[in-house]
DNA sequence: TTGTTCGTACGAAAATTTTCCTACCTTTAG
DNA sequence: CTAAAGGTAGGAAAATTTTCGTACGAACAA
């Protein structure tokens, strides 16, 4: 033994399911496994099921068991979420600088005409304020 | 068995190794140690001595042991590396839109009003071309 | 009724990641 | 020379993450 976290911090498996959810919304255990199956990866429907019901442990996913078919939903807000794991991300990659991701990302040929085009606009909003 | 991975996909632990050598260059075990326990967490020398030989197997470090006291460097370049990693992450946070990405970070509290400036300037560099 | 399908629970194995002990060599202070 | 300090190598244990087999109940078709 070892941890006692309560930060929210899904490995990547749990990453995946969690996309699903938003995705798509609260989901069956079924659901959320065929998503997998056809986006990601082949894996058993028990090992997502077994997943899920770690998750649920972990609070990262809460579950109404009223019917038979138990749906599962993200405990947390997609947004908190995904503005928690980012600003790690900065933190950790970029030493918290924001500007210096944005260089990368800039730079980046993967990111395309279009997307530099709706950056623009977003910051030009920003600067109107 | 089951991997045979060759993309360049970092442990967390391993990410930490590669931030020390990204901030101070080629070093000894005992720096990058050094660094670990001052910076981020106890751990043992032999620990993050074992940790950087697996990263040399993996291809994820090289090392000059013409010394006694081996020199361990990143094998690949360090904003490749990143992008690579930035990259995938748009790519499974934001469906790969990096101005979705954007609004996140501008909507963060924890980007400081300087971090913003420096993004308006960037962008306004981007205008001009 | 009966058997097939589809669901959950649970335990344990497998795979991966992380940690550290032990052995042994080299350098250096005394 | 000898002991202490500091280095690498390697194996194995510990911790974590991921996968799946088995048991068993509910729903449903025949």
């Amino acid at each position: 033994m070892k941890q006692e976290n309560n930060a929210i911090e899904p490995t990547r498996s749990e990453l995946e399911i969690l996309q699903v959810l938003w995705e798509y919304g609260p989901s069956t255990v079924r659901f959320v496994n065929d998503r997998l199956n056809e986006e990601k990866r082949a894996v058993q429907y028990t090992s997502t099921l077994k997943l899920m019901q770690i998750m649920v442990d972990k609070a990262l996913l809460t579950r109404d068991e009223s019917q038979m078919k138990h749906i599962y939903r993200p405990a947390a807000e997609e947004q908190q979420t995904k503005g928690f794991l980012l600003e790690r991300f900065v933190e950790t990659m970029y030493k918290g600088s924001a500007s210096s991701l944005m260089m990368q990302l800039l730079g980046n040929k993967k990111t395309s005409k279009k997307e530099l085009e709706a950056i623009r606009e977003l910051v030009k909003k920003l600067d109107k304020k």
